[in-house]
Parts: C-alpha cells; sequence; structure tokens
DNA sequence: GCCAACGTTGGC
DNA sequence: GCCAACGTTGGC
C-alpha cells in the first residue's frame, strides 16, 4: 500500500468533474512522462491513496483524497491519430504509455500549496522541492497522515 | 504573461 | 554519448 500526489488541472479535471462521473471514477488519461508513468506501471497497485492536487489554477492545492481503483493498461489516446495525446511511436502490440484508474474516496477543504509550504512537518514532500514538476509522486506514510489530519480539519 | 527548472530531441 | 536548442510545467 502506497501514497501519492497526483495533480490535475481542474480546468481538464476537477475534484467536481470526478464527482460527477459514472462511478466517480476517471481514467488518469494523457501521462507523457517516464517517471509518472513508471510509478503507474511498477509501483501503482489497487487500493493505493491518491492525494487529488489541483494544479495551474487560481489557488493551488489539494482538492481531495481519491484512491487508485486498477492496475496499469495502456492509455487509449496514444492510439488516436491526431489526438492531443497521439504518439506515432506507440503500437497496440508495443503500447508506450499506461494509465490507472482512480476512484473519488471524498472531496475536501482545499489545502492550499501556499499552507503545505508552510507546514514545518511536510518540508521533505515532494510537491514542495524546488523544481518539482513531476505530475505523480510518491508520498511518504507520515506526509499522508500529516495532510489527511489537516484535510479533517 | 513571465520565467525557472526540467525533460526531450536530434545533429554531430 | 554530448550538449545546444527547444518544448513543457506550473507557480507567481
Amino acid at each position: 500500500m502506497r501514497y501519492w500526489l497526483m495533480k490535475s488541472e481542474p480546468t481538464d479535471v476537477s475534484i467536481d468533474d470526478l464527482a460527477a462521473m459514472p462511478n466517480e471514477t476517471v481514467d488518469w488519461y494523457g501521462i507523457r512522462n517516464y517517471q509518472a508513468r513508471n510509478f503507474m506501471r511498477d509501483q501503482m497497485k489497487v487500493g493505493d491513496g491518491v492525494l487529488f492536487y489541483h494544479s495551474n489554477c487560481d489557488v493551488p492545492g489539494i482538492a481531495g483524497i481519491a484512491e487508485v481503483c486498477t492496475l496499469a493498461y495502456p492509455d487509449r489516446l496514444q492510439f488516436i491519430v491526431g489526438h492531443k495525446y497521439y504518439d506515432a511511436k506507440a503500437t497496440q502490440e508495443t503500447p508506450r504509455w499506461v494509465n490507472v484508474d482512480v476512484k473519488l474516496v471524498r472531496k475536501t477543504r482545499l489545502l492550499s500549496l501556499k499552507e503545505m509550504r508552510n507546514t514545518s512537518e511536510l518540508a521533505n514532500l515532494r510537491i514542495l522541492q524546488r523544481g518539482n514538476r513531476l505530475s505523480i509522486t510518491p508520498v511518504d506514510p507520515r506526509d499522508w497522515e500529516t495532510i489527511i489530519t489537516k484535510l479533517k480539519v
């Protein structure tokens, strides 16, 4: 059982969009970074905890809790010619990109990036490190607990 | 819209 | 395999 922080632009998929999905589940499509892909492919298991993070928006921060609900499987968008996420080097036989599905656990208050930065216990959280751009990062169990506790307040 | 910090690409 | 040029991310 691992914990993750996964970024989504709310203009793309917000926490409310997730809540409105059938089964409150969404495929985490469009990951085109090898490190992030490898986390999904090699480490994610059904039941892993997910912090749903809103990025590239007015107030970036954690907007809810979700969980991984499938193992990684090929991202269908890589095969769609002309699609933003099409990859000419990917084939059905040898897909290059994968995604898991993620299911909402609950929407929470917004725990802003600013508040996380002001929380000394979270100093080692990957998302807070200088230059971090990875859209999927592992979260230490202790950091998970710290964040979950703050989300309840 | 700026730009720092990365990641990727491709010529050599 | 190096590395310059280019593209992307995402906070501010």
